[in-house]
RNA sequence: GGCCCCAUCGUCUAGCCUGGUCUAGGACGCCAGGUUUUCAUCCUGGUAACACCGGUUCAAAUCCGGUUGGGGUCACCA
């Protein structure tokens, strides 16, 4: 695996490593991270931290590396030295843009694009670094997920190899380490298969033995082409901070270009390592579909064990501000003293409905807020029956104040509840109370806000509402 | 434009290599129904595809050719 710090962990890249890593482990081989920084211009200490700091977040480890090729440098000088002492590279005399001429000419001419050195056999020590290809016929690689794939050897041209001996280029530097770390399986997007050929040549000029190579299908936006910017979050840590969990990221990632034998599609990144081959890939690019990715993701939502759903979720509420940390206990925006308890019983409430973690400030805001919300919000079924609304929040409020604090559990209070709410019809006193509680059009239902609020504050909530104008002129 | 890659429901895909069991299976989404005071969960059902043309064959989603369409790539980036 061999990302580029140029930028953010991208998905696509993370993609790539996963694969990887799959197949290495499957196969019990050696796993290595390379990082390809040559381009000290685009390369940044922050990008490495980044990727590394993604790939380990989704479970993705590694035998050796990361390895910078900025601390290699010696080694391409090395074998340049070599290919330019036997002629099989040289320093090309052209400048840019004579290049581009020679470009723009063939664009018309309707030719291949390449360039094809007249000035090969130079003594000049300057000026940017070119294989000298020779080669005719066909250059043929097999590639394990798509077949035979042949390019004729004339089309590439004279390609760079460096910019200078101390400054290799990426396919340079890339077969001289492949080799050099002894790399059998090149595993990559499918916008490198251009790429193959040229390095088969530096790897035939080089005398180094033929590699195995796959080439996985792209991650496409919506509009079919290679994601990019323009489609939304494309780093992983943007997936991070809206609440994906890394295993469900992972999976979904798998998911698009690779599928299991059966009809199973979730699978941890253990099960992923046991059932991956790369015979199973693809050939065609997959659309990244966000909806099915917040249907896995739910699905491990409600899966997570109940504390660590809390601890996941802790976060997204203190950057809310709904609670600060006290202790061992919180206090929320309401002035409230909760424990962990609390929290716990609302991400047991919340899981069935979070598709990211991230939707849980929004959602439960009013468990650590005064709810704010118009009286219209009482009424079922729209009929602003305040009068039969009020009459039915004052018996709920008789009930509520003879049962024990200690009995206040959702099971206790729906027996002596729902006696009341089946006389004057549930959806006339239930719907008013679960309203007034969680100020909501939806919610979990009563009992259980009832029994998480507890019942000071449940009272406290049915006097607020009492106090709203309309319910309180209700009272003839 | 040259070269290369690809082509099954809207999306991810199974099936294709080893033609018949495919009136093409699963999942997401969507729609409908059930459970339910609301929302979500859960359960049931439905929706929807072999790009096109030709060839081989008794038989083609599956093999071959072409067309069309889409994508990638052509840097002193990786």
């Amino acid at each position: 695996m061999a990302p580029s710090p140029t930028g953010f962990l991208h998905i696509g890249t993370a993609r790539t490593a996963l694969f990887n890593f799959l197949f290495t482990r499957h196969e019990s081989g050696v796993f290595v991270l390379r990082i390809e920084d040559t381009d000290l211009e685009r390369s940044e200490k922050r990008f490495e931290d980044d990727i590394i700091n993604g790939l380990h977040w989704l479970g993705i480890t590694w035998d050796e590396g990361p390895i910078r090729q900025s601390e290699r440098l010696d080694i391409y000088e090395t074998h340049l030295r070599q290919l330019l002492d036997s002629g099989k590279a040289f320093h090309c005399t052209h400048d840019p843009a004579s290049l581009e001429a020679e470009k723009k000419e063939q664009m018309t001419s309707k030719s291949p694009l390449r360039h094809i050195c007249t000035d090969r056999d130079t003594k000049r020590k300057e000026g940017i670094i070119r294989l000298r290809n020779d080669a005719t016929g066909d250059i043929m690689f097999n590639d394990i997920i798509r077949g035979n794939i042949m390019v004729k050897a004339e089309e590439l041209g004279d390609f760079s190899l460096a910019k200078n001996p101390k400054t290799p280029l990426f396919n340079f530097a890339n077969v001289v380490d492949d080799y050099d770390m002894q790399i059998s399986h090149v595993i990559r997007g499918e916008d490198h298969i251009p790429n193959t050929p040229r390095q088969i040549l530096i790897q035939k000029a080089l005398g180094f033995p033929d590699l195995a190579y796959a080439h996985l299908p792209l991650i496409l936006g919506q509009d079919r082409s290679k994601m990019s910017k323009r489609d939304g979050a494309t780093s992983i840590g943007e997936y991070r901070a809206l609440g994906y969990l890394p295993e469900a990221l992972a999976n979904f990632i798998a998911l698009m270009g690779w599928h299991a034998t059966g009809d199973r599609e979730i699978f941890s990144l253990n099960e992923l390592v046991q059932e991956f081959s790369l015979e199973r890939v693809q050939k065609s690019g997959a659309v990244f579909d966000i909806e099915k990715l917040n249907w896995l993701n739910a699905e491990y939502i409600r899966k997570l064990p109940l504390p660590d759903l809390t601890m996941h979720l802790v976060p997204y509420l203190i950057d809310a501000g709904l609670i600060t940390v006290e202790g061992d206990r919180y206090r929320t925006k309401d002035g409230r003293t909760v424990d962990q308890e609390y929290l716990n019983r609302i991400s047991a409430l919340e899981a069935p409905r979070l598709k990211r973690l991230s939707d849980i400030a929004e959602r439960v805001a009013f468990f650590f807020d005064t709810p704010q919300y118009e009286a219209d919000l009482l009424s079922w079924k729209g009929k602003q029956d305040f009068q039969t609304i009020r009459q039915n929040i004052d018996e709920v409020e008789k009930i509520v104040r003879n049962i024990e604090s200690s009995n206040f559990s959702p099971e206790d209070l729906k027996e002596v509840i729902m006696p009341f709410a089946e006389a004057k019809g549930r959806g006339e006193v239930l719907w008013p109370l679960r309203a007034l509680l969680s100020g909501k059009e939806a919610s979990p239902d009563p009992f259980d806000l009832m029994a998480t609020l507890g019942k000071d504050e449940t009272l406290a909530r049915i006097q607020r509402a009492k106090s709203i104008p309309q319910i309180q002129n209700a009272i003839l």
